[in-house]
This record gives structure tokens, sequence and C-alpha cells, in this order.
RNA sequence: GCUGCUGUAGCUCAGUGGUAGAGCGCACCCUUGGUAAGGGUGAGGCCGGGAGUUCAAUCCUCCCCAGCAGCACCA
């Protein structure tokens, strides 16, 4: 007797299929539309391949391309087993290790021939070739259950050691899969299209080669990754071409040099010269953070850049952060030239890598009262770091920077009170500038100081803040990140989204029982005893440089006016207007906006474009006729319609726009 | 730090085994022009640093430095 499965549909309705059919047979028994566009299915929930078995009644929705994430991330999974296949048809002896789908396409990890080195961008042609030969001939992709003996026997027959090695270690009591296309198959929990052919040999480019470390640690072998981007169809894929396009034009080192805000060169790589328009932002956040902080109890203070080894060894950092530190040694450099710079028995000092150590030390002066708690020391601090020379990245990764770090020394009973009104400042700065961000929770790390107790606390004191503060939700984005806390604490972390969808970690705040203990800080608790006072440290911006990079690329050099380097610029048209020129600058300097004047032999179309493309908001343009009537033309920028108005209004409607929001809250209220 | 690529004028980039070119920018001259490039002339380069091969190296080889794309690490 053959049972009849129960298939539900969305819809609500209910067929019954034969045994041992699949979601395949129940599209082409709806209709040939849809038997043709389905590309996967959803069983009980699963995403499975459309060719694969029910095995049991079930409920089933059918993926299309219309449920393009489901869609998108199949396509790619299969774009990644196509480039594998691609890559040992045209380089036997590559070994495959991983390749998964990513945000914008997959990658494929390999290691190459003993005889060859890694793959370059030269390669990719012939690769992209291959592959496109792959998906022409529409090879079904078929799903087999493996036993684990067969697996590792497979792949050591055929000289894939990497998979033998990672088939070996997989969980018990997983069900073990491959997919196969023809002759070619991978390790793989699927699911998959039903065939090659249902990808679009248009819609996919290769872009990149790199190395990657064999299951991601750097102990291990560095393989050879190609990177691709994959789509559904070609227009899908030229629409991302372009919107890297347009991030590279958003490239805030790239602006930098054309807006003259800063540059970099070889003899202080990853330390920042600011030239004096970058400079005008960094004041201008400067002055803005300072009011915050001011305005939220902080008290600023300034501590060494130099400290002696001896306190770093006393914080922990000589022993679990000298490899990021610069040392100096303690003692006049050799003058002679012959012999070694600086004696065997040097004392060493240390460029500070992080002020928290210096903040504890001037907690500790004097005697510290419970009345006094929280005691909120904040400070523009000037850290270095020796940073690994790869990860140095514009203004975004530097080893030398400038936090808007400050400590919150409290007690106990402050903690979750002192994160929630810190998880309200950031919001309030956040806002301030358009982000929106999302709140995220780093869990206690494999290897970490404390017992398991301490961290439940630790973590839930984090979770009730965020929740007091109203923002555990997806308004906020909040999520838990295991294994991703600092050694000595768990940490809430701001991740903010630019104008393009690219996320910026920056601000944290994290409870720390540790430093206070090492470094004997401590208040006089309402019992006349000594306690240990809880530390937070935290940031909101992070540091100003990385968070200047942020702005940039968000705002793609075009700053709010409040930011601007250059808030005007007065442009003459005729060399009649110059006196009228200067008389308006000096008017506007007068109140304090930053502006330039134009007066040179130029036309005014060149003006125009030159100070449009070094993204000054207002082109303040006077010719004969302005200069007898005390007018203006304003032309701002992103507008093509002018708007001419006297001299005065002019300066009103740029100083309210020049205002920073914080004061413009202020007098809001 | 690891893999791959790159390094030529202030910027963006051509180029060749016989010591260099463009556009923009800059300087000077002409032009006083009404909202995204007016015209002319000119200056400007130890071809990233060091070693090697060669009669000869910016070009080929090796080492170093820095940058770029990733990896790992991270504000």
């Amino acid at each position: 007797m053959t049972e009849l499965l129960k298939i539900s549909l969305p819809d609500g309705s209910v067929r019954e299929m034969p045994q041992g059919s699949t979601p395949a047979d129940v599209a082409a028994q709806i209709g040939p539309g849809l038997a043709k566009a389905a590309l996967a299915a959803r069983v009980d929930g699963e995403l499975r391949d459309i060719t694969r078995p029910f095995e049991g009644d079930a409920e089933l929705a059918l993926v299309t391309s219309k449920d393009v994430d489901e869609a998108l991330e199949l396509a790619r999974h299969d774009y990644a087993h196509v480039l594998a296949e691609a890559v040992q048809n045209l380089f036997p002896g590559t070994q495959i290790t991983f390749g998964p789908a990513t945000d914008d396409g997959f990658y494929y990890d390999f290691a190459p021939p003993a005889d060859r080195g890694a793959f370059t961008e030269e390669d990719l042609p012939a690769i992209e070739q291959e592959m496109r030969r792959i998906i022409a001939a529409d090879t079904p992709l078929e799903r087999e259950v493996w036993t684990r003996q067969q697996l590792i026997q497979w792949f050591k027959d055929h000289g894939e050691s990497f998979k033998a090695e990672w088939a070996a270690e997989l969980p018990e009591g997983e069900e073990l899969t491959i997919y196969r296309q023809g002759d070619w198959l991978d390790m793989c929990r699927g699911p998959h299209l039903a065939s090659t052919g249902k990808l679009d040999p248009q819609a996919f480019k290769l872009t990149r080669v790199s190395g990657a470390y064999w299951r991601g640690d750097q102990k291990n072998a560095m393989l050879s990754r190609i990177y691709g981007t994959g789509w559904l169809n070609k227009k899908q894929l030229n629409e991302h071409l372009h919107r890297m396009e347009e991030a590279a034009k958003r490239d805030h080192r790239k602006l930098g040099r054309e807006m003259d805000l800063f540059h970099l060169q070889e003899e202080a790589h990853g330390s920042v010269f600011w030239h004096p328009q970058g400079y005008k932002i960094w004041r201008g956040l400067e002055s803005y953070m300072r009011r915050k902080m001011d305005g939220a109890g902080y008290r600023e203070i300034k501590t060494p850049q130099v400290m002696d080894a001896r306190q770093w060894e006393r914080s922990g950092h000589w022993g679990k952060y000298r490899e990021n530190m610069f040392v100096i040694p303690d003692e006049v450099p050799n003058t002679e030239d012959e012999g070694e710079l600086v004696s065997k028995d040097a004392d060493w000092m240390a460029l500070k890598p992080m002020n928290c150590p210096a903040h504890v030390l001037v907690f500790k002066q004097g005697i510290t009262s419970y009345r006094e708690l929280p005691i909120r020391l904040g400070e523009m601090g000037c850290c270095h770091r020796n940073e690994p020379h790869g990860a140095l990245h514009g203004l975004m990764r530097v080893r030398q920077f400038t936090q808007d770090d400050a400590h919150i020394f409290c007690t106990e009973a402050q903690v979750v009170e002192e994160v929630r009104a810190f998880c309200k400042l950031a919001d309030s700065v956040y806002k301030d500038f358009g982000f929106t961000y999302a709140i995220k929770l780093a869990l206690r790390p494999e290897q970490r100081l404390g017992s398991d107790a301490d961290w439940d606390r630790a973590e839930q004191e984090l979770r009730d803040a965020v929740r007091d503060a109203g923002m555990m939700n997806d308004e906020y984005g909040w999520e838990e990140l295991p294994g991703e806390g600092a050694f000595y604490a768990p940490k809430l972390e701001w991740h903010l989204t630019d104008a393009i969808g690219r996320t910026w970690q920056v601000g944290t705040i994290q409870g720390d029982r540790v430093l206070p203990e090492r470094l004997d800080a401590s208040y006089i608790g309402e019992d006349g005893e000594k306690h240990r006072p809880v530390m937070l440290h935290r940031a909101i911006f992070g540091s100003y440089e990385r968070f200047i990079g942020i702005l940039i690329e968000h705002f793609a050099g075009k700053l709010p006016l409040w930011l601007a380097p250059t808030q005007a610029v007065v442009a003459t048209i005729v060399s009649d207007a110059d006196d009228y020129a200067n008389d308006a600058l000096a008017k506007l300097r007068a109140a304090g906006i930053r502006a330039e004047a134009d007066l040179r032999n130029e036309k005014i179309n060149y003006k125009v474009r030159e100070h449009s493309l070094a993204k000054v908001p207002h082109l303040l343009v006077v010719g004969k006729r302005e200069a007898e009537e005390g007018t203006v033309a304003v032309r701002t920028l992103g507008e093509k319609e002018q708007r001419v108005m006297s001299l005065d209004e002019a300066i009103a409607m740029l100083r309210e726009g020049a205002t920073p929001p914080d004061l413009l809250a202020d007098l809001r209220d």
C-alpha cells in the first residue's frame, strides 16, 4: 500500500503527492510557469533543493527569483561550486577547501598545486571563461548522503587533504552530504539550484584574489582565495558594479586629497598630517564633543603620553599588549658612531596605547568617598598603537589616533544606570550626525579572566542597561555576539550604518573590574571600609581619525554646514566687485562664518566649477549688480538655482545653518 | 605579520635596455567674462631605496621600504 504525502502550500491548500516526489513535482503539477521559475523549496521552514524528495507530510513554499534573498544566496553558493570546478579543471592538482556566499557574491579558498604559487588576477579571465562553459553545460547539481568514511576516503584518493581533514573533524550525528555536478563534487551542506544552467553566465564577475588562512587561523597555511560578485541577472550585476564605483568616489583617502584635508606619507606611515582644512573638521567635532561631555557630567583631564614600563607592567599592558606598543629607552642614546644605540640594561618607557591606566592614577589621587561617585574622567586622549602594517588603512586604521575617551568610576549599584545614561548620550550624538546604528553585546571570549559568575553578572548588567534605555529591540539593531568580548569584560558596541549601507564600529562601553583591582583603586564606602570601584571604559566617536573618515565617506565629502571646513566662498565676476567682496568677507568672518574670497582673474564658470568640486556648501557670487545693490547671489551646493538676497540675509542664513546640532536643540528647548 | 598586486612631475596616469611624456594643477602674459573648464607661454622628475646582471638599467634579477585588495588583528 502506498500512502500519499500531504503537502500543504502557503495558500492553505493541500496536495496529495506519491511517496518519493519532490518540490519540483509539486511545482510542475501547479503549472509549467512555476515549474520553470521555481529555484528551491522551503520545506517545513528549511531551505532545500527543489529536487530533494519529501520525507513525509510537509509544508511547502516554493522559492523563485522573486524571493531575492534566498535566490541570491543559492545562486552565489552555486557560483562558488562552479568556480571551484573551473579552477580544478584549469589547474589540476589544486585542492578545494571552502567556498561560501558573501553579501555581494562568493569566494572560494584553494590550495594551489605545489608547482605554482597563489592565483593572480591574470588567471581570472580564463577561469571566468571556464565557469561560463560549465554554466552552459547545464549540469544537474545532485545531492547525495555519504558516510564519513566514504568522504574521507574519496578526498584522500583525490589528493584533497584539507577536505579530508575537515570531514574527519565534523561533529558526530550530522548528516554528511556532497553535491555533485557531473564528475566534480564537493562536500557541502547545500542547498543548491537544480543545475548549473540556472545561473546567468552574464551575471557574475571574478573581482580579486587574496590570501586567506586555512580555517581563519594565522597559524595555518595560507590559501589562495578568489572572490567574485554574483547576481541573478546582468542588470543586477551592473547595478552592483555601479554601486562599487560610487563607493570608490566616496573614498576618504581620495576626497581627503582632493579637499586638501590631510595627507599620509612613508616617513610617518599610519599617522596623519592634518592640513588646515581637515583640522577645522577635527576642531568642530572636538568642540561639539566637549559640550556633550561637559553637559553629561564628565570632567576633562590630560595625562602623560609616555609612562615608565613598570606602570604598564602593573596595568597588565606590558604582558598582554606589548606587541602593539611603541617603547622608548629611558636613557640618553649613544652619540658615538660605534656601538649600540641603547645599552643592554636600558630602562624602558612606552607611549600610551590606551588612556585607562593613567585615568586610574588620577582617580587614585587623594581619598575618594562613595559620595563623590560616579566620577567621570574624560580625555581627548592621543594613543599610539603599533598596528600590523597590513592593517593600516587611510584614516580608518592608523598608528596614532585620538579617542573621545572617558572612564567612569562608580559603585556596583551605579553600573546599570551609568551604562543606560551612556546609551542615551551615544544615541543623541549619532542622531546629530544622521546615522542609524545597531547596538551589539560582545559576550565572553574563550580566553578570559574571571569566573563564569562574574561574566554572568557583567553581561547581564549591560543587557539590563540597554533594556532600561528602551533600546533592546530591532529598531536599535540589538544583537548578541558570542565570543567577541574583550578578555577582561563584555562590551557593548555601536555599529553605525553609513549612507551606502556599510557598517562601522565606533562607540563602545565595557565594565571593567580587573584594572581597578590591578592598580588598587578604591573608594571609602558608607561603612567606612575600602571598596573597589567598577571602571567603565567608553567612547562615542571611537577615534577622531576614524570618525572623520566615516563622516567623509558618509557625506561623500559634502559635510553638513557646521562641519564644512570652508562654509562659504565669495566669488567675484569682475574685478570691479573686489572691494565689495572683501567687505562681504570681513562681515562673514566677523559673524563667525568660515569664509574665503576668490578674487582671481578667472571666469565665474570656472570658479563655480572649482568650488563645487571642492564641496564648498555656499558660493556667494558678486558682480557689479550685487556690489551696487548690497546683495549676493547664493549658489548652494547641490542646487542649480541661485538665490539673490541681501548680504545681511545671507549671513543670517549661514549663521543659522552653521549652528552645531546640539546648540540648535538648546535653542528649541 | 601573511598572500597577491603596485610604486614615473603636486594629482591622475602613458612609456622605453641607450638617463622621460600627457592632462589637470602651478607661474607669467592676454582676456573683465553673469553660475561646472577662455587663450597663450613657461617652470617642474636621483622614474620609492639598496645591491646585482649588462658596454649601458626607470625598464631585467634579488633584498628592503611604502601603498593597494584581502586574510589575521582592531578604535
